[in-house]
DNA sequence: CCACTTTGTCTATTGAATAAACAAAGTATA
DNA sequence: TATACTTTGTTTATTCAATAGACAAAGTGG
């Protein structure tokens, strides 16, 4: 049915604004809330009422005065709820607890070394369970629980294949949600990773942003307009199987050629004939790289060139403002920024390059841990309406 | 200033929702409007009599009765005005003037020469007035003017760069606003042809949308999310500059190995060694594979493989409901369908590829032209927000 | 102490929606 | 042919979220 437009809509829509700029403003007053929105000073008064009551927002002490009544302070309730936001790796589980604006109150790491659908749930629930209890007491507790995994998840919280993991058509929203009466929101580990940059990276003010999630394989997330962009499934986003070597290797997703193959971690250990994922051989080639070997550094010269190939083709297509490189590999940052900077000088188009910006990640491995943790937040907002 | 919720921005939702109804149902009455979109019955009259007010609905007679009294049907006002869409080739300018729904009621073609701005401006300035004479009266006249052109656009109207026109920083749309007070509206041929296939064309009811424009070279639009996108400075799309072969051939935009190359025109004719652009190239070569020329079919089928894997990625990368392909290249659709869809089929994700339709344009050469007209339609009723 | 300023609350008004009454114009049946 | 019922469209009373502006509270400066 059409969404028409009535009263409640008005309401609804003005109580966010008012909101989210007591969230961006850190200490605001309602006067000042009229005028930067250009809503009427009543209409704030009634509307910031309403979010007291509903605890989302508090009055926290006078301000100076500029000649006449001294403002009331408005601040937003970060410890109204907690969210839990969960990084499920290869080699690896990252948890985070995070307040209302994401920022992290406890976290925690776990290693994988059982990959069985049953080790990795059990482990699962024991430690949120423990989660739980370590969470302070707040008016709406915890509101959700939020997963990013590597793999094609669909809208049911059902990961369809997730080859890193061995996992085929595991309901792990289904699962956690036998266990524990909160939201539980699944999303691939990229599109989780490109949330937590926008939102405390620094994505912040990018309209269109792109984050790639480079480690084993590659994932790519892409915030555009303002919103994560998921494609007709939800599985928009497979950069890491964009043929760039159209003649190139055979990859085990059927296609030839592939991104990954040439510019990712595996590319770099394929390179040194060293076949293991141990978490640790990354670090021993930046090591080597430190200390001086060539033939590592030229190895990680070579992925730069790659990185830069798939990274000028992003420009070519979407224009966008920022492109953050993420995940394990960008702890190599050292060794492979230059490279990937001058590919993409000599390969992006001149004019599409000129309001784009390549960066790397400030939150490194937390990237995905936060964006996870926003999803659960995002929902929470989004299904409790009645609330704002 | 952020846009906040009010009674005017209410009955401007409301209204644009009833109008969008009785564009798109063809003969409605009020009734039918109130079910549909739930909005009071009250309601829909009374923004139905500003419509009428307004000269953008009719009553177009009554219909059948069931049971009680009989409707009075509305129709939308196609007549209302008119638009004119221009698609300014390499080789040819196509001229459309359509009604406000977008359907044709003239066209004409001419060949361009001479490719100068000078020359090329001076035919436009004079063939735009003989439309002007040409177009019925109507209560708004011609609303408007929209342009697609083989290049880079800004948001000012002004081609930065068209490389198969020989053009850099032609303000076109500031001289044809020095001529003709109407607004004009100029976008890039892809993204025009985009538009064309979303509105009057099979992508119609798709939400996500990838239009190739393949030609002498390639240009791609994307409709996301039910919009076109464009990226930071309006550039997205450069697909044709996508590295699809990282060692393989120099391009002149400076890249190495770009799709183009491989899957245009251009490939198709550098095989040959024939350099010339001229338009009849194609079709000699379309008549040569018809009668059995096993060169030139083989030359189809090479070009085919390449279209594939690059739509291929486009299917990994954006996880679309349809591709279309358009543009000079869809004429050959016969001697190259095959070999994309047999590539497709290899080289695509197959999760990525359940839901994703990739056909050739009906529309063909008129795409552009369409998508033009709209342009200048969407900017007429954007600019006139008090009529509606 | 007073005049002025700024912030916040309160009240009257506006107007676009809805609910429901009413009018107009059909059909079916006795 | 008259009547009862149904469907469509119009009109009226009501609701309520906004705005405009009056008023209250609480400052500063002379």
């Amino acid at each position: 049915m059409t969404i028409t437009g009535d009263q409640n809509l008005i309401k609804k829509m003005n109580k966010t604004i008012v909101l989210d700029e007591i969230k961006k403003l850190e200490l605001v007053s309602r006067a000042a809330i009229s005028e930067k929105t250009g809503l009427n000073k009543g209409t704030v008064s009634s509307l910031v009422n309403e979010l007291i009551e509903s605890q989302f927002v508090y009055e926290a002490g006078t301000g100076k005065s500029s000649g006449g009544r001294k403002p009331v302070m408005l601040l937003f309730n970060h410890q109204a709820g907690y969210s839990i936001g969960i990084d499920l790796g290869v080699n690896y589980i990252l948890y985070v607890i995070t307040d209302l604006s994401g920022d992290i109150i406890y976290e925690q790491k776990e290693s994988i070394h059982d990959h069985s659908t049953v080790a990795i749930l059990s482990t699962l629930i024991k430690t949120i369970r423990e989660l739980f209890q370590k969470t302070p007491k707040s008016p709406y507790g915890i509101i959700g629980i939020g997963i990013g995994v590597p793999g094609i998840v669909n809208e049911k919280g059902t990961i369809l294949h997730a080859p890193n993991l061995g996992w085929k058509n595991v309901k792990l929203k289904q699962a956690l949600n036998d266990e524990f009466k909160v939201s539980v929101v699944i999303d691939n580990e990229a599109n989780a990773g490109t949330l937590g940059e926008n939102q405390f990276g620094r994505g912040q003010n990018a309209e269109n942003l792109i984050y790639i999630s480079a480690g084993i394989g590659i994932g790519v997330g892409m915030i555009l307009r303002n919103k994560i962009y998921r494609g007709v499934s939800g599985y928009a986003g497979e950069l890491g199987h964009m043929t760039i070597k159209a003649d190139g290797e055979q990859c085990r997703c059927g296609n030839v050629g592939c991104w990954e193959l040439y510019a990712s971690e595996k590319a770099l250990l394929k390179q040194s004939e060293a076949i293991s994922h141990d978490e640790n051989k990354l670090q021993q080639y930046i090591h080597l790289a430190a200390k001086g070997d060539e033939s590592v550094m030229q190895n990680f010269s070579q992925v730069g060139v790659y990185l830069g190939i798939g990274i000028s083709n992003i420009i070519n297509i979407f224009n966008p403002e920022l492109i953050i490189v993420g995940g394990r590999l960008s702890t190599a940052e050292q060794w492979i920024k230059d490279t990937i900077l001058s590919t993409v000088e000599q390969r992006a188009l001149t004019y599409h390059n000129q309001k784009t910006e390549v960066i790397f990640s400030d939150l490194r491995t937390k990237s995905t841990t936060l964006g996870a943790s926003t999803l659960a937040i995002s929902k929470f907002f989004t299904d409790h309406e009645e609330l704002i």
